[in-house]
DNA sequence: CAGTATCCCAAGCGATACTG
DNA sequence: CAGTATCGCTTGGGATACTG
């Protein structure tokens, strides 16, 4: 990756590794089940009973889990109503929960490529063209970018 | 996301939301700690002491971690010398590990802009032009996609 | 249908000590 | 430095039963 030196050198961190960012998320919603549950909200499942048979999960997880999501904020329940029943609630993602989708459609290309065989059961196409989605490094300008072309610089000002 | 209806139908699953991709990849380096020592490993941390010291995770987790993410092949053994001391054992990256840079960024960016308000502690940037690197979804040609668009395609036919 | 309440087991993890 | 070995706790989570 960032460099292609043999021997590593004596190191101090590049940045305090437990805060923020990509640990910060893990604790957030790094748990067994939270992505899974993002994942079926993003499905379009937004029921209590259809999650739990779909992903396996008990019930009282699951319960403590949707509550989790609501309160991070990633999740939002939404009251409806079918036609002679009584007023229930549903689950939706918010933008925040949204704002997950590279994470879920990234471990998914993952998965479909090193556990799948390249090929997965479920492909995501764009509505309009039919094309397939993916996920992909760019530079903010658009360029593609390659993991070796990455170097990674703490704001303090030290990089590798 | 998918559909805008306020009343959610009757469903069956999409497909078996046990199998492959997301759940896999979350089965294989979902736990607390995996998808830290990658990223250690993208840092390109590379030493037992120093992975544990960075992240403050007991050593018989570490040693259990990397014996996993070896075994899974996500990451490799490398003997190296240090002059005048005895052969020892540094890990890195495989290809299958740098694969999984993707859902690293994507944690990262979720955590920096939901944890950190908007800017994290580290950015990643092109070794070359020092533009900013990101991760985004974009159709296989190459054109930007809102998760609005997606449609989600089970390869059984079914769709949302 | 959408939860809540209990109960209990097992895995996961940290702390500590030891070794080549 | 790079692990291995033990131990014991904590908590995540499944099973089951109950409720508005």
């Amino acid at each position: 990756m960032s460099q292609s030196t043999s021997v590593p050198t004596a190191r101090r961190a590049l940045v305090d590794p437990k805060s923020c960012s990509i640990s910060g998320a893990l604790d957030a919603l790094g748990d067994s089940w939270s992505i899974l549950v993002l994942r079926e909200l993003f499905y379009g499942v937004r029921r209590f009973n259809d999650i739990q048979n779909d992903l396996g999960i008990s019930r009282s997880v699951l319960t403590d889990r949707l509550a989790r999501l609501v309160e991070i904020g990633v999740a939002r329940t939404e009251p409806y109503q079918e036609p002679g029943d009584r007023v229930r609630n549903q689950y939706r993602l918010t933008r925040k929960g949204v704002r997950m989708l590279p994470v879920m459609v990234a471990l998914m290309e993952w998965g479909d490529e090193y556990l799948c065989g390249g090929e997965g059961p479920v492909t995501l196409e764009h509505r309009e063209t039919g094309e397939t989605v993916r996920v992909e490094l760019r530079t903010v300008s658009g360029a593609p970018v390659e993991p070796s072309q990455i170097v990674t610089k703490a704001r303090n000002g030290r990089s590798r």
